[in-house]
DNA sequence: GATGAGCGT
């Protein structure tokens, strides 16, 4: 008597997060996609109205208190050499984030007020996803 | 000697 798990082993296949982008289900006939349109906020948050003698450890110390910040970036121009005004904060975690803009959000920085918000998927190696516009529906069908 | 909403030199 051995009994087999054959039926329990794709059961359990709900850990691999690495889809293969090729494979369609033959009976839903749709893609699976990686990235829900539900997430319209990542761990990624932007941040501005900063001082214009910002730097990134300032922020990086200013904004690790709430969470785990894994990646601190602010904005230079390229032309002047001079911030521009704001930069972006990478964390561990979005609840993190979300903690960090609702506590430094209209607070100020080397006496600037901070205006923090949620920044878009910009790209580090992924396809950009960019809101949606005001959809409303006046009279246009212009589905595909 | 500049300036101040935004989304990645």
């Amino acid at each position: 008597m051995a009994m087999r798990n054959t039926l329990m082993s794709f059961l359990s296949r709900r850990t691999s997060t690495t889809t293969i982008p090729t494979l369609q289900n033959p009976i839903l006939g749709c893609r699976c996609y990686c990235s829900p349109p539900s997430t319209a906020s990542n761990n990624t948050l932007f941040v501005g109205g900063l001082s214009w003698s910002v730097d990134e450890k300032s922020l990086k110390d200013a904004f690790s208190s709430f969470g785990e910040v894994t990646e601190v970036k602010i904005i230079y121009d390229k032309d002047s050499g001079r911030s521009r005004g704001f930069g972006f904060i990478h964390y561990l975690k979005e609840d993190d984030a979300v903690s960090a803009k609702d506590a430094m959000d209209g607070k100020a920085l080397l006496g600037r007020p901070l205006r923090i918000s949620f920044a878009f998927e910009k790209a580090r190696g992924g396809p950009v996803v960019v809101p949606r516009l005001s959809n409303t529906a006046d009279g246009a069908s212009d589905d595909a």
